[in-house]
RNA sequence: CGCGGGGUGGAGCAGCCCGGUAGCUCGUCAGGCUCAUAACCUGAAGGUCGCUGGUUCAAAUCCAGCCCCCGCAA
């Protein structure tokens, strides 16, 4: 039986890990890969290729970069690749109903939520951000709307206090990319049977913004602890160092509560324990952080160059 | 030419504007104190001040070029 001919569709880091499995499957052929255009990136604002151009590059494959993806033009491409199936993971378009009819097998997409809820772009975010005790995720076909197509499998995973969207993105992206593949042959078979999303427990992870990385001290500290975990690596939860002649950057990449009281914002002790600082309720104990123009440190590192005295007011 | 901060013993920083004996907080090592300790006291080791060139009697400090790190922005 010949391989079956998929085109895989992906631009993020994430989407890495499902290519790459594919790739590494025999029974799979990757004829042709989809990136968004190279963009300008890094401090010199050069432009530079998304990871899974990179990644598709090494693998020698063929690769394809729509400035629009509904452009029919690149329709017209992508069928004479006469692709089985699409297979697309963080690709950051939406999709032409041209394209979804094209493939037999149609088109399928890893999301990083269990769907129904977090539809749309930042769900290991916001899974974060809002305190959950479990993620997961979702393989779906692909509907007209975002993230709304038929739910084809699930897996979970709980989120763990040392967890933030780094640690969480790399294991949701094996995840994904191991249920992905597993699942392929199922829809291929017409043994997989997929199921309408629930109407129940719908919602939208909205992208991140730097606005978001802005944290307000009066909040509780298990808020601010999981803003703390929910922005690893970008943007990063942040405040203000008071400095002349303006105030610095400060961002905290570590943190834990503490069971302390005091004025939200205001340091209450500060040494190789960590920086300890009030919340609206509890307190922060910050384990490393980062100065604008510094690097990441310790919070024992950072104070042997940054005397911090209890009394100072971050914000 | 997108904007900006920075590279100083093992770590983090000050000193640079106003050239002239290497400083601070830690760490390390030795000794002391202590029931004990990440605590405290005493002492010690450890630095081509990113690289190259220039100015000067003299450069961490001024000038030029290069390398590397980071924040913003995207």
């Amino acid at each position: 039986m010949a391989a079956l001919r998929i085109v895989f569709m992906g631009t993020a880091e994430l989407s890495c890990a499902s290519l790459q499995a594919l790739v590494a499957s025999p029974e799979f052929q990757v004829v042709g890969v989809v990136t968004q255009p190279d963009r300008p990136k890094g401090r010199d604002l050069k432009l530079r290729p998304t990871p899974v151009k990179e990644l598709a590059l090494r693998e020698k494959l063929p690769v394809l970069q729509p400035e629009k993806a509904r452009d029919e033009a690149f329709v017209a491409q992508l069928r004479a690749l006469e692709p089985d199936l699409v297979a697309v993971a963080a690709y950051g378009q939406i999709l032409p109903k041209s394209l979804l009819d094209l493939p037999r097998f149609g088109c399928l997409n890893v999301h990083t939520s269990l769907l129904p809820k977090y539809r749309g772009p930042a769900p290991i975010q916001w899974a974060i951000l809002n305190g959950d005790a479990e993620t997961g995720v979702t393989i779906m076909k692909i509907a007209p709307a975002l993230d709304t197509g038929d739910i084809l499998a699930q897996a979970s995973t709980p989120i763990r206090p040392d967890d933030n969207s780094a640690t969480l993105h790399d294991r949701l992206a094996r995840i994904g990319a191991e249920l992905l593949v597993r699942t392929i042959p199922g829809v291929v078979s017409g043994k997989l049977v997929s199921s309408p999303q629930p109407a129940e427990g719908v919602s939208y992870a909205p992208k991140i913004t730097k606005q978001d990385g802005r944290i307000d001290w009066q909040q509780p500290a298990r808020v601010v602890w999981n803003r703390v975990r929910g922005l690893v690596p970008w943007p990063g939860a942040y405040t203000f160092l008071p400095a002349s002649p303006q105030p610095q950057l400060l961002k905290i990449w570590q943190a834990e509560v503490a069971q302390l009281h005091g004025q939200p914002g205001q340091v209450l002790q500060a040494d190789k324990a960590g920086v300890i600082v009030g919340c609206g309720a509890d307190a922060l104990r910050i384990l490393a952080l980062q100065r604008e123009g510094g690097r990441r440190l310790t919070a024992s590192e950072f104070l042997a160059g940054h005397p911090l005295k209890p009394g100072l007011h971050l914000g």
